[in-house]
RNA sequence: GGCCCGGUGGUCAAGAGGCCUAAGACACCGCCCUUUCACGGCGGUAACACGGGUUCGAAUCCCGUCCGGGUCACCA
């Protein structure tokens, strides 16, 4: 035995297995030819974070458009931050928005694939095998450095203006020997492994970023940290031995990874793997007082997916907008397919915006409102009432109180050929219906300024003589028009148009009056089929209120 | 501060040296259609961060400046 190998028994002395035990455990994935495979790995310290949901899709979709594997894998590495039900709160949230997970934890805390286990804290001899390894051939090392000296050094660099960090001159332990580290060992003193970095500051290493480009960087030359003193990896060093052995062939990951990729790429060389393609995503970002930054979770609320459930977007809605935000060839293709899933786009990496994109409100609640129009009332119900079970249980008494009625309020100006965009997340639609409960309508009488009260008030005891809640469309409106020569309308819009001195209004104008005294407001569904939902009684009802209320 | 990445209308973006008098979408405004409300259609306001090159020609290539973002842990 040499010294690194005495060295190796010394720090890793449970360790009995080989590299190639693992490498035999793990075969390739018999995949077609183009096929990738991507992951998602997040570490459970949180609810579902926006950025996390997006890199899922990214990875998702990259994975089914080329046929291949998206799975998840937990990166529980930092005991200190994880918190309690956070890989159910993460993987069942990304099940809701869609996002199917192939291996890995694939619903809950269901695991599968033979590449398992796919939790990092579960993995602690894979990693230290390799490490083992590493030491043996003289490539890692202990180091006893306490976080005081660390801190140290640190100071020392930033006073004379140095480049901080454990490297070079810095890297104190690099040379340690067998005799001095068993002696350390023997005191009891605690150690991580570090790399022996066999890079230069010098050197540029390049690389390209499939979505980013050519990437040029200086080479790493830092001894950083590959196991810590619990003998558990740090992320780079687990990054480096799980995408090896469970063959991950493309890395999407959020941007802020790209400064370490100089230490991934030297650390899949010196393992002897072969490193995966890298595509770092821009992160999506806020305005926060006219500054661009990324969302975060302490200030936005946005930043938890939970947040667009609660707020009644519907998850598949959520899930399309943030494909527009992923490829800028989305909306082209959605206008040309505006009925297929959004599994079906061709997605190309390259097609990724470089820069980071500013969360657009206005957008979701665009695309939003574009796919709710496209629901059926059945479906709208269905959604709408679920959505209420859970987030206002008021509103959900009055909406089930009475099914058939709720269902023929939705029915309005929806199960036709050109739908209202009306709604774009449920959360809108307890004050849009209001007016069909009476323990939500709040009347309002007030007019538009170019009508008289009396005329309205005239308008309406007109009105009420001849109202039939049988009446269709037709006729509905027929006697609006009839209505209105007496008071002094013109019946038609054209004829009003031609001569507006000689009119008060039109037509239109009574029915906005009749409008207000149904409903309260200008701008509703067709009004027609809102008096008949209401049925005679309410309308009644309610054109006499206006009748004494104008 | 070092190292990276980026900068086209309010927002998302197309754009790979001449097709750019710079697309499209959202938002906003106007008009038209219309038996109400919508839907829809048409149109409008509005942008290549700045300065130098290279070139017959630059939003596109190069350099610098400025601005924004990321990263410099025994966190991921």
């Amino acid at each position: 035995m040499n010294k690194y190998e005495m060295l190796a028994e010394l720090l890793l002395p449970d360790i009995k297995n080989l590299p190639d035990y693992y490498e035999n455990l793990y075969p390739a994935r018999n995949l077609p030819e183009g096929a990738r495979v991507t992951r998602i790995a997040p570490s459970p310290t949180g609810y579902l974070h926006l950025g996390t949901l997006f890199a899922a899709l990214v990875n998702r979709i990259t994975a089914t458009s080329t046929g291949g594997v998206f799975y998840t894998r937990i990166e529980d590495t930092d005991k200190k931050r994880e918190i309690e039900g956070g890989i159910e709160d993460i993987i069942d949230g990304l099940n809701r928005f869609g996002i199917t997970i192939d291996e890995g934890f694939v619903s809950g805390t269901n695991e599968s694939g033979i590449y398992g286990p796919y939790q990092q804290s579960r993995r602690a001899e894979i990693y230290q095998t390799y490490v083992k390894e590493l030491i043996k051939q003289g490539l890692a090392y202990p180091c006893f450095c306490t976080a005081e000296e660390l801190e140290a050094t640190r100071n020392e660099q930033e006073a004379q203006k140095l480049r901080t960090g454990y490297y070079g001159k810095f890297a104190k332990h690099r040379d340690i020997t067998f005799e001095e580290a068993k002696a350390l060992i023997d005191e009891g003193k605690p150690f991580v492994i570090r790399l022996k970095s066999p890079g230069s500051e010098e050197n540029k290493i390049i690389f390209e970023d499939t979505v980013k480009g050519k990437i040029e960087m200086p080479e790493n030359d830092e001894d950083f940290v590959l196991l810590k003193s619990d003998g558990i990896p740090t992320y780079h060093f687990a990054h480096a031995v799980d995408d090896h052995l469970m063959h991950t062939t493309h890395v999407l990951r959020g941007d802020e990874w790209i400064s370490s990729v100089p230490k991934h790429i030297q650390l899949f060389k010196i393992l002897g793997f072969k490193p995966p393609k890298y595509g770092h995503i821009s992160p999506i970002m806020k305005l926060d007082n006219g500054a661009k930054r990324k969302i975060s979770k302490r200030k936005d609320p946005e930043a938890a997916v939970h947040f667009f459930a609660e707020q009644g977007y519907d998850s598949e809605c959520v899930i399309n907008y943030l494909m527009t935000v992923a490829a800028s060839d989305f909306e082209d293709w959605r206008r040309a397919n505006p009925d297929a899933s959004y599994k079906e786009f061709k997605f190309n990496l390259k097609k990724m915006s470089v820069s980071g994109a500013l969360f657009d409100e206005n957008k979701l609640l665009d695309v939003s409102k574009n796919m709710v129009a496209k629901l059926s009332s059945s479906e709208v119900y269905e959604k709408l009432t679920a959505w209420a079970k859970e987030f206002d249980s008021e509103f959900y008494a009055l909406l089930t109180k009475n099914p058939d009625y709720t269902k023929a309020v939705l029915a309005i100006d929806r199960d036709v050929p050109k739908p209202r965009k009306d709604i774009a997340k449920w959360s809108e639609a307890k004050d849009y219906f209001s007016y069909f409960y009476d323990e939500l309508y709040t009347p309002c009488y007030e007019l538009p300024e170019n009508i008289e009260k009396a005329d309205a008030k005239a308008f309406l005891e007109s009105y009420k003589n001849v109202y039939s809640p049988e009446d269709e469309r037709q006729d509905w409106f027929d006697k609006i028009k009839a209505i209105a020569p007496e008071i002094g309308f013109a019946s038609e819009t054209k004829e009003y148009k031609a001569n507006p001195d000689n009119y008060k209004g039109h037509a239109g104008d009574l029915s906005t009056v009749l409008r207000i005294a149904i409903t309260g407001r200008r701008n509703t569904p067709d009004l027609c089929s809102i008096m008949q939902v209401l049925g005679k009684y309410e309308c009644i009802k309610r054109i006499d209120s206006a009748i004494s209320n104008f």
